[in-house]
DNA sequence: GCATTGTATTAGAGCGCTCTAATCATTTAT
DNA sequence: ATAAATGATTAGAGCGCTCTAATACAATGC
């Protein structure tokens, strides 16, 4: 005995399959008596609408597809609770794609949800490159969270990446800093813009011959190797600048495995402000990205693009905000070297 | 001008759709110079299939549904990595849907995904009664994440919360605590056999009369009244057990604030090993869930489930660990008070 | 009484694919 | 040379629904 179809349904309330049809979707042109034998019907058969094959028929989808970098960081967690909430609003549905951290599972994830045929589809931390996300752009429209002109060819929605590590460094540096090592994101879309507003926030404060970057990823673990080659240095650096709340977080720990007073021995300041941060026992000096409106924004975007003709990428930047909390603090020596400190 | 469909690459490459069809399939019956040619026609087209035709065709979507309680907590993303790991290696695809902590909005995810026909559902952390999930059931193969017997017509792959939790209330006791509140997780699937296991902990401890649950929920955020609560009593706990790690570290942020110290004034347990209860500066004594191997075998059950017959729910209980760390010790007063207390 | 309007219902084509059974083309066995 | 077997290709029905255009039926106007 298999599922039971439309048919099945018009067939026990001895109607039309149209007729069935038009009950599903609520048509206001049925009789109530109709109605109310058709759904009787379903009720009793048990009857649920197949989507697939309302999918196939309408040629439209009502779905957004949703590539997340990886689910186990609060941050793009965050970002699909907005996408949801306003996808919610324009009665689309949200189809969630993991892509794990791994360009080539996330394009997989892309090609399945083009497949799909979903409207849209939002990439939030993808790490595929321009020729990847133009090619998408063109399947579908398609909303990059990212800032900067990274993507050419994809609209974007992001926080101002470059001016939110500019506002750490600044932080940093008038603190007191000098020597402010910048741990690297690697592939992560977001890495490049903010390691150049590390480097050009370390020019502004005159420290550009003291630029350093090392590579160290997104997550905990990535940052444990780059922390003890810092401390391993003739002369560590004061302060770091993390690429994310989550590496910060791995720093915070290695450094106190080796005995570092944070902020006392080194500042750190992380990115994102997840809820992490805000944990009372790291209050992790961070960089605010409004999550939210981001989530927003993105189907926003989608939507517009959808119903508008083409035109140029769009691009929504957010502005971030420092989030000064108790991993920052002048250095140890900084009264001394920096011309930035503050006299009392 | 449409997207291209089999039809067109049909034409163009001046064979049957049917020949594209197998091709598409990569079917070994079809000759190389067809193949190629059908090859080259797709790619001058930008052919791409169309998955909910295929499905529609097909019979089968080879796809299996989560639905996800809380994106932002990482112990669902854990328990996800392995179910996609485990569908990856078995040709399944995985669709996420996000159910926002909403017994309401969980259960609209699980009609769609019903009506996606997904051959099989996991349900992570979801808050579905028993007669919610029974009806799921019996649409489509379906496995829980969640301990005990909570859910009587589904298959369930857990830890074993009650275990768990008398873990926690036991190593409490051993401390010599004798005032050991829970944080109850309120709706949360797991939260009857947590509360459960702390009673009979309590009682084989011999405290059962001081029992004492206080509702709370799942989220850092739940846990500041609660906390303030307790704090405003005459006699209050000198050990806390959080229903998971979330809650845990929203009570160590409130009594941070409070001036409490911890594990001196207050100890406290939480739920999940999650990587935030592995930082450093929280270091927060939890109760470890192997959510790889979990995620893992609710896959595994599912399929069993789909090639197997009916039989029973299948039940699979995995084992949980005390994970001590550092919010732990015995209390101020414990040594006069406990007679659990060791000697030394 | 008949044309006219409006409302409720239905027939049937079509969405893009798969899959079975039939057909056509070649090779091998007799 | 013919039958049989094998391999490659195709016709066409069918998956479960939607949607347009046609039809049936009732009510209204003159």
């Amino acid at each position: 005995m298999n599922r039971p179809t439309m048919e099945d349904v018009a067939e026990r309330a001895k109607v039309s399959r149209a007729l069935v049809s038009l009950v599903m979707n609520d048509s206001p042109q049925v009789s109530d008596e109709r109605r109310r034998s058709v759904l009787q019907a379903a009720r009793e058969l048990g009857y649920r609408p197949n989507l697939i094959a309302r999918i196939l028929a309408q040629q439209r989808t009502h779905t957004i597809g949703v590539l997340v970098d990886d689910l186990r960081n609060p941050f793009f967690g965050e970002v699909v609770d907005g996408i949801e909430a306003e996808a919610a609003e324009h009665g689309f549905r949200v189809l969630i794609l993991n892509g794990h951290r791994d360009s080539r599972r996330e394009a997989e994830a892309v090609e399945t949800l083009l497949q799909l045929r979903v409207e849209g589809m939002a990439l939030v931390g993808a790490r595929l490159d321009d020729n990847d996300t133009t090619r998408v752009g063109i399947a579908a429209p398609c909303v990059m969270v990212a800032s900067g002109s990274v993507h050419s060819g994809v609209d974007t929605v992001g926080t101002d990446d470059r001016r939110g590590a500019e506002l750490a460094v600044e932080h940093l540096a008038a603190l007191g800093h000098r020597r402010i090592v910048h741990m690297d994101g690697g592939a992560n879309v977001s890495a490049a813009e903010r390691r150049s507003g590390y480097e050009s926030g370390m020019r502004s404060a005159g420290l550009g011959d003291l630029i350093d970057i090392r590579p160290a990823g997104d997550d905990e673990a990535d940052a444990l190797e780059v922390i003890d080659a810092l401390l391993a240095d003739d002369e560590p650096p004061t302060a770091i600048f993390a690429f994310n709340d989550l590496l910060a977080a791995g720093a915070l720990n290695r450094l106190a495995d080796a005995g570092m007073a944070v902020p006392g021995d080194m500042s750190l300041v992380g990115f994102d402000n997840t809820f992490i941060s805000a944990l009372r026992h790291l209050s992790l000096t961070t960089v605010n990205q409004p999550t939210l409106a981001m989530g927003r924004l993105v189907v926003a975007t989608l939507l517009q693009r959808l119903s508008g003709g083409a035109s140029k990428p769009i691009r929504h930047t957010l502005q971030p905000e420092l989030v000064v909390r108790s991993t920052t603090g002048p250095p140890r020596d900084g009264a001394i070297l920096s011309p930035a400190q503050p006299r009392p």
